[in-house]
DNA sequence: AAATTGACGTGACCGGAGTCACAATAGCTG
DNA sequence: CAGCTATTGTGACTCCGGTCACGTCAATTT
């Protein structure tokens, strides 16, 4: 389907693009919708686009030898992902599917990158989003070295609440990821997720208020959990 | 200690430049020594200097809450780390430190970050390196999904051989990780590796030849166990 | 309204990796 | 060479998270 500049220029990195830009990389963008658990980019191949996510929620995944999924990161609407084209010919790592319904807008890689190279804020915007998610891995990769398991699930739980609402004394997650979704990313079973929940829930520091808000009620509580400050 | 531009030249990234760059980092540039276990890099704190390897190496770590150590890569003489910091003035995220007694030149990050922005090269090589990371991770984390422990050790062996390596029968891995460093990348314990190390070795599949080298005899077996398509 | 699906909840059982406590080397260093 | 430390090797025991086998419940589908 064809994609206008104004749709392109809704996405934070290509916001600052002058006309010109975005009417050159317009014809080499198309637009997708999404069922769930459809996929948004290959692992292995060589992908030729990047993936801009307009509306519901894309994940990235791996896939062992043996069949179990290793759940990555998170991509929510206005963001993007399979940047790592823009940098060499190297294959895509991982999966991205989509958790939810979506739409998304591809862009074709070589002018995007020709864009890139030609245009300091958005290289700087790539450079620093990429910056940003060795960091995430980083912090998720410290979640997994945790033996604790419970703290394990509290630490996730925190990385999931917004920096902004860290320093709130109560706090709530939208459209949280479901119980499977936690234990993917967490090399856990879904059985001892929902385990650590149902603890947390009979002690009262969350809360579900139906299907798409997770409460958190009792923040410290949590961070202390996740700290190992205090044991499940 | 001060570091003239020769020296400077001899690391890949900055190869390139024109004599001009190399003598505007030098002044910027300073020389250390570590014995093992020395930290090179601090975690947590907003380091304003990129490191380079001369010779030894260094390891990058996380700890968790609970003092357990967390490895993820390992940065081999010739080679750069703590790179993150060109990007953004987020804290750098893990700890870099000697496993060997190792000598390193630190360059100051904004004069480096000036350079990269001028010279394309040099902001390519970068953009490669951090994206080749993120797929070095990635790769990682697969590993760490596998519930299959043997597996899991035989797929970081098998990663730690070098490319070029892969498609003889036999290969040798030159001062190869310690069973406790293994191990901290895999999230295991020590005689966990030890005793895959033992079935391995009985099985003629590897072998030692003194402190500083491992001998793979049959990298197809390795293989067939990496890949789960046989049991150990 | 019945049927299907996907998410959540829960108990019982079991295997395997962690832990602990050693021993045995192997390198280094004085 | 003696002594020290780091690394590797091994057994016994324990525990806890995975697996399996269910049941419940709400939301869609037909």
């Amino acid at each position: 389907m064809q994609v206008t500049p104004e749709l392109l220029s809704r996405f934070d990195l290509l916001k600052p693009l002058p006309r010109g830009a975005l009417e050159q990389l317009a014809p080499h963008a198309s637009l997708a919708r999404f069922a769930r658990r459809a996929v948004a980019l290959q692992a292995g191949v060589r992908e030729d686009k990047v993936c801009f996510l307009f509306e519901g929620r894309l994940q990235g995944v791996g896939f062992t030898i043996d069949g179990r999924e290793v759940g990555l990161y998170f991509v929510e609407p206005g963001d993007f992902c399979g940047e790592l084209a823009l940098f060499d010919d190297n294959p895509q790592p991982e999966f991205v599917i989509a958790t939810t319904a979506a739409s998304v807008v591809y862009v074709a890689r070589n002018p995007l990158r020709e864009v890139m190279l030609n245009t300091s804020t958005v290289s700087n915007t790539i450079g620093r989003k990429l910056a940003e998610r060795v960091r995430q891995m980083t912090m998720q990769r410290t979640l997994l070295g945790l033996s604790n398991i419970p703290q394990r699930v509290c630490g996730q739980l925190y990385l999931l609440i917004n920096e902004a609402q860290r320093k709130a004394e109560s706090s709530e997650i939208a459209n949280p990821p479901t119980h499977m979704e936690i234990a993917i990313m967490l090399n856990l079973s879904r059985e001892t997720v929902t385990r650590v929940f149902q603890a947390l829930q009979s002690r009262r520091i969350v809360r579900r208020d139906g299907p798409s808000r997770l409460i958190v009620s009792d923040l410290a509580s949590l961070r202390r959990f996740a700290q190992g400050e205090e044991e499940l």
